[in-house]
DNA sequence: CCCAAGTGCTTAACCGGATAAGTGACCCGA
DNA sequence: TCGGGTCACTTATCCGGTTAAGCACTTGGG
């Protein structure tokens, strides 16, 4: 149990005095190269490592962002999105030695709550806003609180705060031309909530595009992301008499769902049934057969939004350029494989 | 973008000392009823919420615990576990107002450093340790940091610190007697990382329970955890001359995989092939048919971790009992679904 | 030769809390 | 009436860093 070095014990090892130690470690100007070298010498040697704490009070920094995540805890584990979101986040934080800091809240009163609690206690120099929904009150919140967010969605208009997002228009086009050439003309689409945002965009593009082609039917069913309605969606979609030969899944877990419950109906895929998932996990590949799905890096994603965290945080207050750019991802990518084929007659 | 109100303002506004504020809000003694009522009343009312760094800074503790994942960003998604598990581990840390840090790493001196570093910069008052493995260099090494840390796994023998684990041995004699009930007598066992202490315990126990049984064979194949490696494995499997009637998988991510193998091959489920997976997740019931699985609850299981560490957290230093306590939790229960059937003729 | 500027370091204040020690005012009992 | 004890608060110091200000000592230009 070795005790903890502080710049003290440097300057008493060294012979000089705090502020001289504090002047080499940082860098700064203010000691003789020599003595530089000789007290990071020392430092190195006594293991020396800033205390967090004292730092943060002098310098009024936490070097550390949060995330509140807004999810059930039995259901919070099934979505492998918000994990690899945070490996990649936390992959760029800790090269910027930053800390992530981590909550799981039920409500968005409590989310907001610990936003207001994460900036008074200077917990935190910024925040990750993840599932932005169309009229967010979390947006204005955080700017009126003066605590550097970013939001991990987008567009946004009018925003406050950056966001970083991927254009989901472009896939939805995609997804619905490669199952037009594939002769599919009766397609379902099980989408997500409806107050998030990529939602709407998906909503509009689907029906912008649906209305291009000359699609019989494009029917949408709002759910809440989980398996449990994912199945239920599909197994009434798959019982009705008109009964659509693809549907197209807005998240992986739904859409393994639904490949379950054609299974269970006893249908062919894709010969009978082509499914197509958003957010290529490794669960699409898990499924016989594979899943078709939209390719995103999500780590990467996670690693973008870190970095624009980062450069806000490190900004001058005054560039409102910085705090308001947006950054636009590569969309995701069809990424076919066997869960679709030909319509079939 | 309001400014952070500290004691000094609240001292001021109710015209006493820095001092009687802080032994107001502590609920120490020291000032009057009536003094204590109205320091209280005008904190409240400016919304005074402490500076996290100079609390820490003056009682040297960070209120936070930290959690080192080694994983990579690719697979890290997709195991529902370690959500789960850190859901439960905050849903108990948040209630005692303490915060989580997360950090992904990607190897075991990697691991180590993290803790190091966050020892002496008193990021963190202690670590909980996942992925516990039959000799591990992490136990001793917090140890003599003297880092409070708690195993999320066990039991572990000579313990310096404490384990909260359950009992993995009963379940695995619960499967395999349920399966020989079943009528099975060819049965392979797709296991995790050897190196993982309850790989280890796992493997004891079935070997023990098989030999009471007079099963025919029963091979055991160890895997990463992976989708890939648990459908290569389960294609081999398939595909011998004497092919198993019933598979018994580590965790779920496997147990889906296999089943998509089963599938690919044209397989029948539950009537050529049972399935048995460990930990049951909402994915184990995306399938199917659904997977019969062994049920633990897993944020339950974090929070008792969590709970365990708060408690060493606070305990004094010189009490070894409560730093070598080991809390063993219900034990998996079997919850019998779609996949596992009677045995083959 | 002397003053100004620069170098290299020390000193001391500060961040925002916690807390030991100090200080009156008051009460009580001998 | 006076010493001792308690109460209610203030003062001052500390935690471990950062940083402005101060202070010797060197150097160079006029």
């Amino acid at each position: 149990m070795t005790r903890r070095v502080t710049i003290a014990d440097i300057a008493a090892a060294a012979g000089v005095s705090k502020g001289a130690v504090s002047y080499a470690l940082n860098g700064r100007p203010g000691v003789s190269e020599a003595t530089r070298a000789k007290i990071l010498a020392i430092a190195a040697e006594m293991g020396f490592v800033p205390n967090r704490a004292a730092r943060s009070l002098s310098v009024s920094s936490a070097q550390a962002v949060g995330i509140a995540l807004r999810r059930s805890p039995r259901t919070i584990g099934i979505e492998p999105y918000f994990m690899e979101l945070i490996s990649g986040i936390e992959a760029t934080l800790s090269a910027g030695s930053f800390g992530l800091t981590l909550q799981i809240v039920g409500t968005v009163e409590e989310e907001l709550e610990v936003y207001r609690r994460w900036w008074a206690e200077r917990r935190v120099d910024g925040v990750l806003l993840c599932d932005v929904g169309t009229s967010d009150r979390r947006l204005d919140f955080v700017a009126d609180l003066g605590l550097p967010a970013v939001a991990v969605g987008g567009p946004i208009e009018g925003a406050r705060l950056p966001a970083v997002w991927h254009d989901d228009a472009e896939p939805c086009r995609d997804i619905l031309e490669y199952l037009y050439a594939l002769g599919h003309r009766r397609i379902a689409r099980v989408a997500g909530l409806p107050r998030l945002l990529h939602t709407a965009i998906r909503d509009t593009a689907y029906a912008e595009t649906a209305a291009e082609l000359d699609l019989e039917t494009l029917t949408t069913f709002h759910s809440d992301y989980t398996g449990e309605q994912g199945a239920q969606i599909t197994r009434r979609l798959l019982s009705s008499s008109k009964r659509p030969s693809a549907i197209i899944y807005d998240n992986d877990v739904m859409a393994v769902a639904g490949l379950g419950v054609a299974h269970e109906l006893g249908l062919e895929i894709p010969e009978q049934l082509s499914v197509v998932a958003w957010d290529d996990s490794p669960l699409c590949r898990l499924t016989h057969p594979a899943l078709t799905s939209l390719t995103r890096d999500i780590p990467a994603y996670g690693s973008n939004c870190a970095e624009v965290l980062l450069t806000l945080i490190g900004a001058e207050p005054a560039s409102v350029e910085a705090r308001t750019f947006s950054v636009q991802c590569r969309p995701a990518q069809l990424s076919p494989r066997g869960s679709t084929g030909p319509a079939p007659d």
